[in-house]
DNA sequence: TAAATAAATTTACGCGCGTAAAATTTAAGA
DNA sequence: TCTTAAATTTTACGCGCGTAAATTTATTTA
């Protein structure tokens, strides 16, 4: 490596022997040059380690490589785990992925939309927060940048929507603990964040009908993100009361579950398939701390990976193309039950 | 608000009143303009919903206002925590905050920072991986960025270093362990991925024989970031070998004790304080879900808030004064026992 | 009220790169 | 070898803003 200093294109262009236009070219798309060019570029790259600047370039081009990605909620590792895989593809599709939580609040939600929207990205991956999200300001940022709606489907956000099959999923997980069992009463917060939580209920409730059970639905109070906890103060209060409609509880998500198996634990109730067990509680997103509750959780995970994948391809060909699509479609994965302990 | 609108800075300085370079400075800095020109700007802003392209002012500006904040590991909830404290500083002192994680990669770390040079950021706060991070890349980085190092502690990286006091955590759980009980066994990894690891044995060692008592150290197979299922499967081997020199056991870090945990309560083993338990654990960390692990972990908190504080301020001031720590000094918070059921 | 100081304006240039148009060279095919 | 299309080079301009220097205007102090 030379230790001559390259400051910019120009000086680049120069020890490389190509012109500046041409080198330009190179780094917009190194395949649209001819592979003698390309060679002499990258000869030239391992000498001279220049890095074209961000800014320069990012202030001309009318798309910029970046690509916004915001979850509502990074401390849960649900989450984390989510973007991660996203991040991945981003990358490896040579876009700049801006990872951005919205922490539980609305205002930020949007004051991170705003924050992408300086940046010129190119589109945004958007799970939003739900039912108290800022919607009709969602809406406009979406006119503006092309997006896709990942996680909790909201109606008009994004150009697509990639999400779990909650009905499939439910409807499993049900069919799964009848068989084994009992038919389950269904624990839920009684305002859940998440738009998901609502679309689980509703599938509950007729899959029990149409199955000739009657659904118990079991609301607990609470509001916000700290989910375990409202878990745990909620199901502590109900174990207490010995009011279980069944002896077979499904849980709305893996972090209420989390929370609950901590009540039942707390309470000495025996959790699990065992004859001197008297609860089995199933969960549903396949949490990665569900491997390690008390039993181990029931649950049913998401198809986290065709997820991901379809979301970025799914925006990366709205970029591509330069236009929206003529209609919003959304693609519904399937879960997979995954058993354990619990249930 | 207008529906004309603003293209650039020209054009918000016509409708405003004022001169191009004038509102430029505002934007730097709204205050070192005049109390009355400050107003007519805020004035226009809210007519004209301006904002200056963030490309074309960091291109030429010496200093861009943002700042790296880097962390190993993102998907666990303790560094998701605490990056978003961070965040929230960063943001409040008027920067803007590019969160990275490393993955529990050092290839990928590297990058990261590799990354964080090409948006030229006034500074970076770095939690480095520790023992497999490329420690010749990231001083060569710190060399050229302002850069405080948090968490880990590795020598020459980074101008400050910010952390947990881990020596004084250790001795007052064993302080408490002891006397509440017995003196505990130690379990860690054994080539744990973080050097807090190490200056958490070190303390256990020295303050159990400064105690007059015999160390006993358990290390667990296994490499990597899934340290709950190394915990797990490796505590599944001790308890079943009986081979445990203490009926209490100190974990190096709570994703080892949640793991523990979930073995013991396979194993049928009562883990906590009352009369029918055999067993005690303890973990270090205050980990978000240590309090719904059964039983809920006794466990040693970092004072998190200090840290995150301490880290923006540092750094914060090394931006404003332009220059470089004449020495490296490093700042240890100390730890808060956190007594619950386990131990 | 004048002088001293601070702030704002005008003018002018540069940052590093994208990109368009026209001219030229290169590679591929008949 | 000639034709043709593709790739490259040359030339030239613009993006939106930072910033320096000189000048003008406003505010504070004596």
């Amino acid at each position: 490596m030379s230790d001559r200093k390259i400051r910019n294109m120009e000086e680049f262009a120069a020890v490389s022997g190509i012109s500046r236009p041409t080198v330009s070219k190179y780094f917009n798309d190194p395949a649209s040059v001819r592979a003698s060019t390309r060679e002499k570029i990258e000869t030239a790259l391992k000498e001279h380690d220049y890095r074209p600047n961000i800014f320069a370039m990012n202030q001309n081009r009318k798309l910029t490589k970046n690509l916004g990605i915001v979850v509502p909620y990074l401390a849960d590792p649900f989450f984390a785990g989510i973007a991660r895989r996203i991040e991945d593809l981003v990358i490896s599709a040579g876009f700049r992925p801006i990872l951005l939580s919205s922490h539980g609040d609305a205002k930020l939600e949007v004051e991170n939309l705003d924050s992408l929207l300086s940046i010129k990205p190119a589109g945004v991956l958007l799970a939003p927060l739900g039912r108290i999200s800022d919607t009709a300001a969602i809406e406009r940022f979406c006119r503006e940048v092309p997006t896709v709606n990942f996680d909790a489907n909201i109606d008009g956000v994004g150009e697509a929507f990639v999400g779990h099959n909650n009905a499939q999923a439910t409807e499993m997980m049900l069919e799964y603990l009848t068989r084994t069992g009992e038919p389950p009463a269904f624990f839920e917060m009684k305002s859940p964040p998440n738009p998901n939580a609502n679309k689980r209920r509703t599938a509950y409730v007729e899959t029990m009908e149409r199955m000739g059970h009657t659904p118990h639905v079991i609301q607990a109070e609470g509001e916000g993100w700290d989910i375990e906890e409202i878990g745990f103060r909620e199901g502590a209060r109900v174990l207490s009361q010995d009011s279980l409609p069944s002896r077979t509880v499904f849980c709305s998500n893996d972090r209420l579950a989390i929370g609950f198996l901590a009540a039942a634990y707390e309470a000495g109730i025996k959790v699990g398939l065992g004859d001197d067990c008297v609860l089995r509680v199933a969960g549903h997103d396949n949490h990665p701390f569900s491997r390690y509750t008390c039993p181990t959780l029931t649950t049913v995970s998401h198809n986290y990976s065709a997820i991901a994948t379809k979301s970025v391809e799914t925006v990366m060909a709205m970029i591509e193309s330069g236009e929206r699509a003529p209609e919003r479609n959304s693609t519904l994965f399937d879960g997979e039950l995954i058993m354990r302990a619990s249930a």
